[in-house]
DNA sequence: TTTAATTAGTTGCATAACTAACTATATGCC
DNA sequence: GGCATATAGTTAGTTATGCAACTAATTAAA
C-alpha cells in the first residue's frame, strides 16, 4: 500500500516539523518572559560554548548543525551582545576560537532552568520510553539525511 | 532524577529540530535536482491549496502554522511565480480566495512524488510501528504547546 | 620552491521567520 | 445611526537560513 505508505510519512514530516518550531516559539517566549533577550539560535551556540569553550567556527558548525555563513553571523551577533570574543589562534591564523564572556557565563544556569521547565512542558504526559523511543526515531532519520 | 530527566528532554528537543532541519534540506535537494524550482515553504502552501483550493490566508495561517505576516509574503511570492492569485471574496471585502493556477496543479504529480521519496529516504530502517508511536509523541508536544 | 588544492572564515543576495504597528472592512452594542 | 471592538491582511525592522562566490592561510605536490 505505497499511498497508505506515503500519508504516513508525510504527516510525519509536517509533525516534525511543528513540534520543532512550537518548542522554538516556546522557548522563545519563556526567554523572554524571564527578560532574557536573546534568540534561541543564539542560545543553541551558547550551549555548544557552555559544554566546550574556545571551539572554532567549524566546530560549532558541526556541533549545531548550521552552515559557515550562518555560524558567521550568529557569532557577530553575540559579538555585538558581547557574549563572545573571536580570539584568532596563534597556531592557525586561519581559525578563530571562541570564548565565553563572564556576561555569557553567568546566562548558563538561567537559561538552563528555563530550557528544561519548556521541556516539560512540551512532554508533558509522554512517558520517558517513548521519549526514549522517539528520539531513537529521530535519531534514525537524522542519521539517513545527514 | 531531574538532572537525568532534563538530559533526554534537551536531547529530544535538539533531535526534533536537527530531524526537521535534516528533512527540509533534502527535500529542498530532490525539488533542485528535479527542476523544480520553489522553496519547501512555497510548496507548503501549495499542499494545503491542493487539499483545499481557495482558502483565505488566515486559513493557510492554521493549516501550515505560520503567522500572518508569513503567508502575506508566501502568497507575494507564489504570486510572483504565478502559481496562485489573490480572490477577494465578494461576500467580504477583507478576505483574500487564494487559488491555484493552472501551473500550480500540474506541480502537484511531481512534487508528491519527490516528497514520498524524501520520506522514504529519511524513515529507511524505521519500522511502521515506531512511526506511528513517534508522530503521537510529536502530536502530543504540539497539543502541549500550541 | 613555487604552484595547486584544501581549509577557515566572510560577504552578498534571496527567502523566510517573529514582533509590532498599521489600514480597511465587518460586527456588536447603545 | 454611530462608536467600540474584532478580524483580514499588509508593512517595517531585525534575525536567521541557504547558496554561491570570495579572501586568506595552510598543506601537498611537482
Amino acid at each position: 500500500m505505497p499511498n497508505n505508505q506515503f500519508k504516513r510519512g508525510e504527516l510525519y514530516s509536517f509533525m516534525t516539523g511543528m513540534a520543532s518550531t512550537a518548542i522554538a516559539r516556546r522557548l522563545q517566549k519563556n526567554f523572554k518572559q524571564e527578560g532574557i533577550e536573546i534568540t534561541i539560535e543564539q542560545w543553541s551556540v551558547l550551549y555548544h560554548l557552555w559544554k566546550k569553550d574556545g571551539m572554532s567556527q567549524q566546530e560549532l558548525c558541526n556541533a549545531s548543525f548550521r552552515d559557515k555563513p550562518s555560524i558567521t553571523r550568529l557569532v557577530d551577533n553575540l559579538e555585538k551582545l558581547k557574549l563572545v570574543k573571536r580570539i584568532s589562534s596563534s597556531t592557525d591564523r586561519r581559525m578563530n576560537m571562541i570564548t565565553l564572556t563572564d556576561a555569557a557565563k553567568k546566562l548558563q544556569e538561567r537559561t538552563m532552568v528555563i530550557a528544561s521547565n519548556t521541556l516539560n512542558e512540551a512532554l508533558e504526559g509522554v512517558s520517558g520510553n517513548d521519549i526514549e523511543r522517539a528520539k531513537s526515531v529521530l535519531q534514525q532519520v537524522y542519521d539517513n539525511l545527514k
